[in-house]
This record gives structure tokens, sequence and C-alpha cells, in this order.
DNA sequence: TACACATAGATTGTATACAATTTTAACATT
DNA sequence: AATGTTAAAATTGTATACAATCTATGTGTA
């Protein structure tokens, strides 16, 4: 899968009736619209998203996975909850993980690759003046997801792609400052330029700044 | 779940069924007995474990949650192969995230896991005489797995378990050089006299060492 | 009242049945 | 021989049925 397709306002719709159950659980989690500890019962699940037991078993199966529900045998699924410090932790491993990803990226990245990177900061030079802020996000994490998937390593971008997912919807109440958006644009050309340069620690280094800019503005 | 099961012989046989095959697959797929690409069929597993379709069902959403297959809809799953270079980059990926997990499990850890952790490092000096390779491998684990418990955040415990699991099965052929058990011994000693100390900055340095060194004798 | 126990109901675990889709293999056509 | 077409078989997706386990409620006893 490589194309611009997150930039199409119908891309969620591309998701299976089973994903898109799973994400909304998962962001319930997120926002605390489910309590930690709660018990999940199946049938609930069945009703609210109109599906049968089986599929409803194999996204609690897929969350468990991913740390967000606990399965006790026999007993059912948990809420886990996420805490404040958590997401404090989440923001500062993306300090540690996001600039070796960077690197990789330079050293590893494709030329269609490149292309649409190139094509999408484009995008977001261009849109940054208009302060959709909700546009903005979408065309950012398109960015963000570009970079992850061309420093060609499944673990590294499974674990931003998460942090980046546990970021947006446990950090939901923040406020952004007025200039938010070329702020971030420029943090993102200094990055950008290091891709364009071919110059892998540059990267790195505004990989880290732009991580740790982003975790001190949320307080 | 606190205590040291760990150190029990019969400690695998408390997982479940269901958790035992996935673990199977899994190990199957990260040795390469599974080859990458390859399409695995339900119906083979479910006489493979004895088990019907529905719990099978539910290890493979699992097992694609975690990334070492991939479920395409209504074709199956396929095994997402691991390359040496991902190894590589699953080191890599400790060095950098292990450190801070040491720095805040020192910060965090409780009295009953320092108890914990205290009671193992013993067993370690006392075993590591032992040359007995297999039960070493295992305590050390287990040192690991304390501290991982003890930073006291998911992500990072779930991070770095996997690591060590890609780590342990992925790089089977590896040889040890003949004084790898005391070698280790005295890098985990420094950072349990971080822990003592209680002096988080100064188990993060003695982690990097340790994780780095671990990646070097890799080569 | 406090507690232990038994029972009914609810819920999870597993197997199976059926529907939808894909894969295969055979056959016909060029 | 190579390609396209079609039907059968295999496989996945989903629903449902039954078994095992847990939970909640009510009853009896101290």
């Amino acid at each position: 899968m490589l194309s611009l397709d997150f930039l199409n306002n119908e891309y969620e719709d591309t998701k299976s009736p089973s994903k898109k159950a799973e994400e909304y659980i998962a962001i319930d989690i997120l926002t605390g619209n489910l309590r930690p500890g709660q018990r999940i019962v199946e049938q609930d699940l069945c009703e609210k998203f109109s599906m049968s037991r089986t599929p409803v078993r194999e996204i609690l199966s897929r969350l468990a996975a991913g740390g967000l529900i606990e399965l006790v045998p026999n007993r059912g699924a948990f809420v886990v909850g996420i805490t404040e410090r958590d997401v404090d932790d989440i923001f500062y491993m993306k300090t540690l993980l996001y600039p070796q990803c960077v690197k990789w990226a330079i050293e590893r990245i494709t030329e269609e690759e490149y292309s649409m990177l190139e094509e999408t900061f484009s995008f977001m030079e261009f849109y940054t003046a208009t302060e959709d802020m909700e546009k903005m996000q979408k065309i950012n994490r398109g960015f963000e997801a570009i970079i992850y998937n061309a420093c060609h390593n499944a673990e590294m971008e499974a674990a931003l792609l998460k942090y980046d997912f546990i970021i947006r919807y446990a950090n939901l109440d923040i406020k952004y400052p007025l200039n938010y958006l070329p702020t971030v644009l420029e943090e993102h050309r200094a990055i950008f330029d290091a891709f364009r340069a071919r110059k892998p620690e540059q990267g790195a280094e505004a990989a880290q700044i732009h991580a740790f800019r982003s975790m001190m503005r949320r307080k």
C-alpha cells in the first residue's frame, strides 16, 4: 500500500467493519469513554456493532494483543486504563525512537517513497496558510506515516504509529498555541531538508528537536 | 502477577493451550520453519493443535496484531518474514529503549519488586558458576523481565519483551564466547548496583553498556 | 446480622453449520 | 501450446448451538 490515499476524505470508509469497530473501541478506551477496569461484555458489542460473537472475539483478541484490554480466562475483557504519566512516557519514547527512524528512512528511502514525501510536504506548505487544523493534522500524520514506512523496519513503524494513535486520542484536550501550524511546518521542513540533502544525522537531529518540542507543547 | 515462577521448570505448562499454540507458530516464523510469504491454512492449524477454527482464528488475529503474519481479507494468513537486518534493527532499538526503562524502573520500583530483583540477582550470581547455559538464560530473562515490569509503563514493557522474544528465536545460531556468562553477570551487576544505590542515571548508563555489548556479541 | 451454600441466570469457550469468496483444475477456443 | 472460460472444490467469513465456567441471588444456619 503506497499512495496518498490518506489525503482523501473517504479514506476511513475503505476499512472493514471489523477494523472500524476495533478502532472505535480503542478510541473509547483512550478518551476515557470506557473506564479502566470496566468489563466489556461480548454480547453488548455484538448489538452495538451488529455482528456475531465470532468477529467480536477476534476484535477483542487484537485489542488484548495491543494491550488496551486484558482478557481474563473465563471472566472476559477488562479495560486497561492509560494514565497521564503513560502519555508522558509515550511522548518520551517517541523522542528516543523517532530520530533513529528518520535516520534509517533517509538511508533507506526509495525513489517512489521520496516522491510521495516531497508531494506531501508541498501540500503541507500549501495548506498551512489555510489554518484548517483538522486537514493539517491529517496531512501531518500522512507525512510522518510515509517516514515511518520508509525506515523499512516493521517494528519501528508499528511502534511509532501506535504512539501517535495513543497521543492523538488520549491527548484530546490539549490547547494549541496560535502559531502551532507554522511552527510545526518549520520543524517538518527541517526534517524534509535532511531528506532532500540525504543527510541521516542531520535528519535525526531535526527529528529529535521536533519530537522534543511536541512533547513540550503538551505542557 | 508478581512472583519468581519463571524459575520453575513447569512454568510453561501454566500457559493456556491457545497461548502455547500462538507461541509455537510465532517461533516457527522467527526460526524460519515457516517461510516468508507462505500461506497458513486455518484447517491445518486446527488439526495440528487439535482445536476448532474459532480459537485458531483468534490466534491468527493476535499474531497479525503483532505483525508476524498478515491477514488478507478472504485470502487468509501469510507469514511476514524477518530479515537479518530486522534483527540488527531490533537490537539497536533495544539500546535506545532499555536505558530509559532502567532509569524509570529505578525511580519507580516498589519494595516488593526490588526484593524480587535482589533475590533473582543472587540466583544469577550463584548459578553463573554452573555454566548451565539454558538455566542461566532463563534467569537472565527473568531478571530483565522484572526490570521491564518495574518501569511501570506497559508500552515499554511490551516493546522490550517483544524484542527479546524476536532476538531469542531469530538469533538461534549465535556462538557465545567462552566467558559469556560471567561477562553478562558483571554487566547485570552494574545495573543492579544502580538499583541498590537508587541512581537512575547510573542505571541508564549501565543498561546502555549492556544493550550495546549484547548487540555487538551478535557479530 | 453475618456467613456459607445452593441454584438459576448470565457469560465465556469451543464446535459446528452455512454463506461468501477464492482457488483449482478441467475444458474449450484460438 | 497458450489463453480464456467455467464449474467444482477448498477456504475464509459469519452465525449459531452447546458446553464449561462464573456471577448473582436467595435461602438456611449460626
